[in-house]
Formats: C-alpha cells, structure tokens, sequence
RNA sequence: GUUCCCAUCGUCUAGUGGCCUAGGACAUCGGCCUCUCACGCCGGUAACACGGGUUCGACUCCCGUUGGGAACGCCA
C-alpha cells in the first residue's frame, strides 16, 4: 500500500478564506491520519492575478490555524519549465493542437451555442488547419494557445470517493470539449501553463494519492484524468467537498450582501478574535460529524476521529451564531495564562495602559470575562472599567440604585469596611464575606446593597461578581470611586415625576 | 440552456430496512441557579420535499417530479 499524500493548492489571488480553510484541513486530517504527507503548492500561474503578499497571507494564515506542511510550499511560478516539457511531451504524442482563434472569434461560438441551447464547446476548427498553415501562422509570430485533445472514447472514468455513485463516476467525453492548457504565446514567446495543465503535472509530480478539494473543481475533473492518461501518469483519487454555502449562497466577499462584521477571510477572523481550534472545529463540523456525535472538538480530537465515510454530501450553510458559540466555548476553555497572551494585544489596541496590573491581576480578569465573551476582541469593552475610571453611570442603573434614599449611607459603610481591609485580607474569598456580613449588618437586601456598589465601582449594572472586581481593582482604587460615586449622587437632581409616570 | 451534484427541525447534523413515537447541537421560548450579567442545569416548540414502486416492513433501496447548488474562462 503506497504511502497516502495530500496537498492543498490555493492560488494566491486573494487572503486565504473560510472554505480554503476546509480544504486545507481535510487535506491535512486525512494525510496526518494515515501518516502520511501534506503538501504545501502556491498556484500562481497567473501573474495577473496573483500576488506575493497573498501567498505571505496565506501561509501565515496556515501557521496560525497549525496546520503545518511536510513539503513546500512549492510555487508553480518557479516550475515553468517542467510544464514547458511535459507540453513538449503531449505534442509529439499528439494530444495536443495549436489554436489561432481570438478572443472575439471564442465569444461569437459561445454566443451562437447559447442561442442554440447547447453547451458551448469548442467545434475544434483550429484541428482543420494543414501543418503549412499551422507553420505559416507560427513563423508569422501569430500568437496562439494549445488545446488537448479529447480522445473519442465514450466515456472518462472519475476515482471519486464522496460525490456520485459509489466508487465510480462516468461522464461522457462528448460533453467535454477540447480545453485549452497554455495561455496564448508564440514559438519564441510561449503562453504561461493553466490550471488543468499545470495541476495535473504537479499532482502527478508530487505523488498525490488523494486530491481532496472543492465540488466546483468535480466537473474539471474528467479533463484531468484524461491528461493523467495522456501523460502517462497514474490517476489520484478524487474527494470533491461540498460548497459552503451562506443564506443558501456561496460564500463569497463579492457577494451583495457581504456583511464586514464576518469577514471570509481567515486572517480577518483571526483579528476578530476567534480562534484557531474553534474555528478548525466549526470548520471541520460542517460537512463531517463526528462518531459519538460530540461537537465541541479539539484538534487533536477531530484527528483522532476523522473518516471519509463520515463526510456529507449536502452543501452546507455557515451558521455565524454557531461560529460563535464554539469560539466562546474555546475561550472559555482557554487557561487563564494563554488567555492574557492571545487578549493583551486587543486590550492594547483599545489603548489601555496595562502597567497598573500585575500578570496575576491579568489572568484574574481573564477569568472574570472569559465565560462572557465570545470573542477576543469583546474583552476590552468588558474590562474597560479596569482601566478607565467611571466618569458616568448607566441611566437606568442609576434610576434603579443610586436613587436608593440609603444610597450614600451604604456607600460610605463600603468604604469604611474596605479602608480597614489589610492586604492579606484583599482577596476574593474574603472579601465576599467581608460583603455579606456588612450587608447582614446594614438589613438591607444584597440584591439592593450589591448594584449601588457595582455602579459606583464600575458604571456599569451587569459585570462580574463584585469580590473577584475589587480584589483587582486593589483598595485605593476602590475606595477613590465609591468616593466619587458619593459625591455624584448629591448632585443628583430630584427624581423627575415623570419617571413614574412612563412606569 | 447544457452537463454534473445534492435533498432529515430556522441552521449544522445523527440515522446505512425493523432499535424512530426520528436523536444531538446552535438559535429560539419557558424555568432553576444567583448581588447583576454571563456560565451551567432542567424543560418546551420545531424536520424525514412530493409521487410512485421494491419489501412482511422504508427516513433508510429504485424510478420520477419538484426544489437547491456547481460548472460551462486564454481564472484557479
């Protein structure tokens, strides 16, 4: 049994996106879990379209999911002459035919051929012409692009694993056409290789086993294994993935209704603040599940249980809501110590000054927000208070506490009670008894005592618990915003009437 | 239009002829927990596209219809 290899080979036209990402992992799932060879090649025959800073972005996009490559990455831009020869190759063979036509000459055959409701394949006019014209043409520097030539043989046999009928996936050569695999050139100056062309050598070269890719490639496919024959190469097995569709769409940023808030592109995610392994593991949950029917997934977890058979035909929708939902159980599961490394960088984003706290005071906060946010990029927002003092609170909270006739009573008792703390007793344990016995002592309702002293302390009417807040927030810092609470609410006006009124 | 692919709750899916009164997850709606929020826990609503076969028996197999998707590039 011959070693299993997989590559990915994203062209670099463009960042790396969701559903490059798939590719890419089940690529790299099925070639780590027979032990086998994952191949990095960067598809850049296009030199219109393709650029190097995406080639960087899509390797760095790789990094960071983890999903590393034994061999590569390997450019076809850097292999021109490996084509060049294998086309030498197909020609003496005779596979394949000079055509002249232009590009207006193309469209005028497709044009007729939709009028005629036919699929538009090429007549093969270009096969007509007698070797003196072909001669002729060329030595007049006559630009022109190479086609193959499709055998007449009835039918193409496609090794597909998923798509089709088990095993074996017929279509018929009539319905393919003869492709074009150079771009146009001359004799002096020959056009650069295409996709069909160019990925079938590579493949080959690279002694991949299984190609695992994208549905839209399914009807390249049959051109592909023709020129395998051609070429006298051994035909790969084929997975085509269904399409990841969004509001039964493809995905696409050149969609309408392309919203920025969820970002295509992986890298964009990423300074979103979603993760890795959340994103692997939504990623790998749409179109494959797992035995046990388990769904929050490590990678290595995913590895451990990833089959074939397992893969579902039907295209299938990205759930945003539930992108989120793994993220923020990835978070949550996150340590405390990885937290502030992955978060400090958002926090500083946001312009924080992170001196104040010690990496303890950090990874408490971490702590504190991480069954809250979802996203890397919500920590700054939710620990804002952290770093900037209140200088206004919630309107309603407001309303609700501070017009609490015992308000400044209860504040000034906080206050007292926090001065008098040591600094061994600034602790979370005991501070939340040092809360609950001054509320015993005051007879009023935590549920009254606990929003006046989260309002004062943080502005806010929905945080953390208050103990885990103050142990952080330190005694001085504490005791300066209850302070300034209880000089806020004696300039508070008079509750309007209305407010009863609107009730 | 042509060729090809696909079809279970709103969404992702389990299901490979009897275990299905169709299971789980997200979302949603109730409730519990609680100093708030969140987390967590408990519970509810919600699906086999349709029509024919095959079979003792069909969500599961076959055919058709309908619906959805992809490709039809001198892009990959």
């Amino acid at each position: 049994m011959t070693k299993v290899r997989t590559r990915f080979a994203p062209s670099p036209t463009g960042s790396l996106h969701l559903g490059g990402v798939r590719t890419a992992f089940y690529n790299w799932l099925f070639a780590r879990q027979n032990k086998g060879t994952f191949v990095l090649r960067i598809e850049d025959t296009d030199a219109e379209r393709s650029t190097e800073e995406s080639a960087k972005g899509i390797i760095e996009s790789m990094q960071w999911l983890g999903l590393n490559w034994d061999e590569g990455p390997f450019f076809q831009s850097e292999r021109l002459g490996i084509y060049f020869d294998h086309l030498e190759k197909l020609r003496k063979a005779g596979h394949i035919y000079p055509a002249f036509d232009t590009q207006e000459e193309l469209d005028e055959m497709r044009a007729i051929a939709k009028k005629e409701k036919r699929n538009p394949i090429y007549d093969r006019r270009a096969l007509k012409l007698t070797e003196a014209e072909i001669k002729q043409k060329m030595d007049a520097g006559e630009p022109f692009v190479w086609r193959f030539k499709v055998p007449d043989t009835e039918y193409t046999e496609i090794p597909e694993l998923l798509m089709g009928e088990p095993d074996e996936h017929k279509i018929r050569n009539s319905t393919i056409g003869d492709f074009i695999i150079t771009r146009p050139g001359t004799n002096d100056n020959p056009g650069m290789p295409l996709y069909n062309f160019a990925c079938v050598i590579d493949d080959a070269l690279m002694d991949i086993t299984h190609v695992i890719r994208g549905m839209e490639h399914l009807p390249n496919t049959p051109k592909q294994v023709l020129m395998y024959k051609a070429l006298g190469y051994k035909v790969p097995q084929f997975i085509h993935l269904p399409i990841i569709m969004k509001n039964n769409k493809k995905m696409s940023k050149r969609d309408k209704d392309y919203d920025p808030n969820f970002p295509v592109s992986i890298l964009e995610r990423r300074d979103l603040g979603y993760l890795p392994d959340a994103t692997l593991n939504f990623i790998a949950l749409l179109g494959w599940s797992h035995p046990e029917s388990q769904e929050l997934l490590t990678p290595f977890e995913i590895l451990e249980n990833f089959s074939v058979d397992r893969l579902n035909k039907a295209n299938p929708n990205f759930d945003e809501q539930k992108y989120m939902f793994i993220n923020g159980w990835h978070v949550k599961n996150r340590h405390d110590y990885e937290l502030v490394e992955t978060v400090t960088p958002h926090l500083e984003k946001a312009g924080y000054d992170l001196s104040a706290y010690s990496k303890s005071d950090l990874e408490k906060m971490m702590a504190m927000e991480k069954e809250r946010c979802h996203l890397l990029s919500q920590f700054p927002e939710a620990l804002k208070f952290f770093f900037i003092t209140p200088e206004s609170y919630e309107e309603k909270g407001i309303r609700k506490s501070f017009y609490v006739p015992e308000a400044d009573f209860i504040l000034e008792t906080t206050v007292k009670m926090i001065s008098a703390l040591t600094d061994e007793e600034m602790n979370r344990a005991t501070l939340d008894s040092k809360l609950a016995a001054m509320v015993m002592d005051l007879g009023i309702k935590y549920g009254i005592v606990g929003p006046i002293i989260r309002l004062a302390i943080t502005g806010r009417t929905k945080t953390p618990g208050l103990a885990e807040i103050i142990e952080v927030l330190g005694k001085d810092e504490t005791v300066k915003r209850l302070e300034n609470a209880r000089a806020f609410i004696k300039t508070l006006p008079p509750l309007p009437v209305e407010s009863e009124a609107t009730a």
